[in-house]
Formats: C-alpha cells, sequence, structure tokens
DNA sequence: GCATATTGGTAACATTTGTAACAATCCCGT
DNA sequence: ACGGGATTGTTACAAATGTTACCAATATGC
C-alpha cells in the first residue's frame, strides 16, 4: 500500500504553490521589500475600494492577527489608511493612500508581466486545461468572489 | 490599473492548496495527531525506502530545520529510525519502522478516500483538464520525481 | 598527505506566528 | 432601555519557525 505523492493532489498543489509563490515573491521583494502577509494584504485593497481586516482576512487565508500585522506596517508606510464606519464604529475601512494607490499601480505590471511569461510557457492548449480545472475545484472548495465593496465575508 | 486576483495563479493556487490542505489534515490530526511536517514527511518516507533528512526537506518543500524536529518527534513515536550511512557517515538513512509502516497502511486509504470523493466531485471531465494543466506547471516548475531510493536532490 | 572548503544534521538564538484574553461596539429579546 | 451574547480588532504570551553558528565527516586542491 503505497500513496503516490506525485499523484496526490494537495502535495501537487502545495509544491506548485511553493514554487510560483516564491518566484513571485522575488518582485515585491526586491521592489518594495513587502513580506508575503503585506503583499497580499496589498493585492486585496488594490482590487476592492476598501475592506474590513477580516475580510482581507478571509480572502488570504491567513490569520486575522497576521492581517492584523500586515495592515499595521502597510500604515507606517502611509500605503494604506483606517476609517472608522461610521454606521458600525467597530469596523476599520481600510483602503489605499495615494501613495498606496502609485505603488500598487506600478507593482501590479510587474506581476501581471511574470504571469504572462508563465502562461506563454505554458502554451495556450495547457492553460486551457489549467484553468477549467482550477475552475472547477474552486467551485467545490471556495467561496465564489472577492468583494468589490466591503462586505461580509459569509 | 487592476491585478484581477481571481484570476491571478498564485493566488488562486494558494487559496486552493489551503483549502485542501486543511480538509486533509483533518484526517491525519483527528487520527494520530500529525502536524503537517510530520504528516508530509511520514508520507515521503512511506514512499520511498529511506530518505536523508535533506531530501524530504526538498521534496516536501519544507525548512530542513523544520524536517529536522519533525523526524525527531516521528522516531520518539517510534514510526521512523535513522541509519547512517556507512559509505558517507554524515548521511543519516531515515526509514520507516514496522510500527510506522503500520501506521501508514491505515492512514493512506482514508487519504486516499478523501481524494476520490473529491475527483467524484470533480468529474472526469474537469478532473482530466486539472490533471493535465497541473502536469504542465510542474514540467516548468518542478524537478520531475521523488526517489524511490536514496539520492541527491538536484 | 595536509590544509581548506563543502556537506549533513543539530542547537542556540531571534523573529514570526497563533492562541487566548480583552476592550469596544453592536444586536436582540425582553 | 438593559443585559447577555456576538463581533471586530488588538495585544500579551506561548509555541513554532527560520537564521546563524556549529560540529562532525567528507571532498577538493595543492
Amino acid at each position: 500500500m503505497t500513496l503516490i505523492l506525485e499523484q496526490f493532489l494537495p502535495y501537487r498543489l502545495n509544491r506548485l504553490t511553493e514554487a510560483l509563490s516564491h518566484r513571485v515573491s522575488l518582485a515585491y521583494k526586491a521592489e518594495y521589500d513587502l513580506s508575503r502577509a503585506e503583499w497580499r494584504a496589498f493585492a486585496l485593497l488594490g482590487q476592492a475600494q476598501a475592506m474590513t481586516a477580516t475580510d482581507i482576512s478571509y480572502y488570504s487565508t491567513m490569520h486575522k492577527t497576521k492581517i492584523s500585522r500586515a495592515i499595521l506596517t502597510l500604515e507606517k508606510r502611509r500605503w494604506v489608511r483606517r476609517d472608522v464606519d461610521e454606521k458600525d464604529r467597530r469596523l476599520e475601512r481600510i483602503s489605499l493612500t495615494q501613495q498606496g494607490r502609485r505603488a500598487y499601480d506600478k507593482l501590479v505590471p510587474m506581476m501581471q508581466a511574470e504571469e504572462a511569461k508563465l502562461m506563454a510557457r505554458l502554451g495556450a492548449e495547457n492553460s486551457e486545461a489549467l484553468q477549467k480545472g482550477l475552475a472547477a475545484l474552486e467551485e467545490i472548495y471556495l467561496e465564489p468572489k472577492v468583494p468589490t465593496e466591503t462586505e461580509g465575508a459569509e
């Protein structure tokens, strides 16, 4: 009885994720010295208008204390700011500052270029297969979407 | 300029990996109280005859000190043993004990069942697409194989 | 053959992370 | 309107992790 790890989905995903994340991290580390947590929070904030820390935690699959700290760091850089929600004063809506937006606009093309390079190497057919497979997996295991407005994460 | 995370491969892989790994971890945690590192080292040792700690580190994408500690724990449980390689006495070949093998033989079917359930939900077509896409990615980003004998990692 | 560099593995230390407790706020039923 | 219970985010502390230094064994170069 043997579990063939090369065929075991969690193992495969783990290794690929590690490899890809590491590759991509080179860009934001070299350019801005961001940690993984910071980059993820940052990327989410770039896409959505204003999220709460809980939202970010949910969509990044990272612990809320980690997010709390990442946000603090980003805040110190003046890349994000917090505004207490007037309707519910427990909530802090986090959003990019103008300065943060500029950094985002500079960083994103680098990431996209990296991904484009990868897709080119994969080829159209493999790439499509991958999209299809991942989409199906996501449907089973993940919540559907990243919000573009602050909204509860279930 | 916006990076759509739902379409960004590292993000997608990360979330899926988290979700799947967590799901699978329930089995080995509930049954044997293994940590992730322990489970991965264990699974690799179940497949290969005898690996060195460095091999395990490489194939599990985990830090060598983490592996060192995981092996120590597994050794205390008497699931693995070490034998100093007589040819190169710096090396320790780690392998499953009989007791370890029994635990492995009990655990593996549970993991396979979990995966089979997933594949069934995916359906044949999506599953094949996924396989194809992942295989292509692996070819670009990963070393080819898990050794079945102790051997250097690249 | 001997000095030096390299490798496998561990240990000490410092950093990072998560768990648990907390304050502030809100919700809801009464 | 009040009180119990939930929710948001932070902090204190404990556990896990990684960096660095280290030892032992081996390989390399002269």
